[in-house]
DNA sequence: CCCGGACACAACCAATGGTTGTGTCCATAG
DNA sequence: CTATGGACACAACCATTGGTTGTGTCCGGG
């Protein structure tokens, strides 16, 4: 199917003639009329009655209707999502389902109108790379690895803490505590596979061990969170470790816990990264939405590495 | 753009390489290749980053992707609204905003699994006609007119009464009442344009008519209701009638008043026609969430025609 | 250094999709 | 009843598109 065939179509429906539909698209009525006729043999149905003063839609094309200029739209805004210059702001993310994504879909539903990309970049090293180039707007990241610091084009501000969680099966150790310290996570297998090495995910991880003496292992590949909470339920001597905030498709029948972890309550840190001169005019709706809608929160009996930005 | 290019670059963004698929399209790698230069070509910027061992999606690719599949979505249902066999249920409804309306709203709610297809025929003879070909499976009306009975094969439902209010300007006589009798309405001009003779709608108005010898201007085109609103909201010796649950784009700074008619309330019978045969599953599932959603109310104080079907 | 895998370019050809010219149908006016 | 004008379809023709095969280039790995 032809996106030229359905505007044409579109536009014969709302002149009710082909002629004058021909003469807004700069083509001949013959055209409309072979466009119309291969749009009909395509989806098998016809599409409008012919008369002798005119085209009338048929039910079929009634119904149609709607959906071809759905189509338009969803067209439309495909190419504006990469129309160099006045483009939707686009924002990297750690990944779908994360607390910056929550925030993301906050900003959506306060200002609807703002046409917004949200994308997952692979680390830091590229979302950086790309604010510098222009080809994002904004990234949501925990800033910075110790010892690599951020350019000086590039601004920040820390708009979220997120606490962690064990995630364990129902056969775990700890599966019954209310809540766990951290001094009782050591001793502990937690698992976190898909974890590279050098990303921000790594150097917090390492850091949370250096400081607990806990037991991560970032072992094999991810094979998706599906995957990933199979395991869990089913092998009581691992755990992992989830963002609250993280909206997981819960497997029915595993009976996972989720357990709050205290003293202190490891957070991950998420900043807004943005370029200093980038000039899209969302960029500071979205700062100003951050600000006010992330308030700031006490930060006292929570751990993050030393190396984050502070609030 | 063509869609099959879509298809093209959705099935390269996710096999990582333009020869897997080729193959999974059935063309070869060479037509892969011209695809998606001439759509990069279209939209003027580069989508993918051609390596030694596949493709890679640029960040432009990236943001592109996600608009790509849903027009491919998009496009599938569009197919699926006129496939014969198996389509999406089509239900015909008076308007838009009409209570109708809301109903099918509320049943998407329920059911958001099931396609729907919402359409607005002329009138109830060509519903009944839609209706009997198999061309829709159901339809909200006001049921029959007076003297053409409906054809036995027809199904009918009683599902919603909604009451009517007089719509007023400011600076209308009745514009500061809280509610109205029919009786007051006696010697005030109603303006009703854009009402069809012989259709269900002239029939119900004249039975209002004759009953309580109110004056009901039906000339003149319909213009929208913007018009309409407009017109009511200017001139003082003007009301209209308006159904209780119809949401209108309420035009600002008109100060238009909505007033409840009592002793007895108008009520614009709301029925479900469909076909006795109709095999369409969703039709069932229809009628079960219409029957439960709209339960019984009391009939008292309230007026329709006598030709209506009783509840 | 060479090989294999992957994409691009060139040449060629069938099919698509446009144009002009013409025919048919139908509503309306005389 | 007939003439007329408007609107769509069909036919013939042609430029362009979009596919194929054949070949070249680039790059990573043995």
């Amino acid at each position: 199917m032809d996106l030229d065939t359905v505007r044409t179509f579109v536009a014969a429906a709302d002149a009710g003639q082909f002629q004058e539909a021909a003469a807004e698209l700069a083509v001949t009525q013959q055209a409309v009329s072979k466009r119309i006729a291969a749009l009909e043999r395509d989806l098998g149905v016809r599409l409008f009655t012919r008369t002798a003063r005119g085209a009338r839609l048929t039910i079929d094309g009634q119904a149609f209707l709607p959906h071809a200029r759905e189509l338009l739209r969803v067209a439309e805004r495909a190419v504006a999502s990469v129309r160099p210059g006045r483009r939707p702001l686009r924002v990297d993310v750690l990944a779908s389902r994360s607390a910056a994504s929550g925030l993301m879909r906050g900003f959506h539903r306060a200002y609807p109108e703002i046409e917004l990309d949200v994308l997952m970049l692979f680390d830091i090293e590229t979302a950086v790379a790309a604010l510098r180039s222009g080809a994002i707007d904004a990234s949501f990241r925990a800033v910075a690895v110790p010892g690599r610091p951020l350019p000086e084009d590039i601004e920040t501000v820390r708009v979220l803490d997120e606490p962690l969680q064990l995630l364990t099966g129902p056969a775990h150790a700890l599966a019954g505590a209310r809540s766990v310290t951290v001094a009782q996570l050591a001793g502990h297998r937690i698992w976190m596979p898909g974890i590279v090495p050098g990303t921000e995910w790594a150097a917090y991880y390492d850091d949370l061990v250096a400081e607990f003496g806990l037991t991560i292992e970032a072992t094999g590949p991810n094979f998706g969170s599906d995957a990933l909470l199979d395991t869990i339920a089913d092998t009581p001597a691992l755990a992992t470790f989830m963002g609250e905030h993280m909206r997981l498709v819960w497997p029915v029948g595993h009976d996972l816990r989720r357990i709050p972890v205290t003293d202190p309550t490891p957070v991950y840190p998420h900043s807004l990264l943005w370029h200093r001169d980038n000039p899209h005019p969302a960029l500071a709706a979205l700062r100003a939405h951050l600000a006010a809608a992330t308030a700031a929160h006490d930060a006292a009996g929570t751990w993050a590495p030393d190396w984050v930005t502070p609030r």
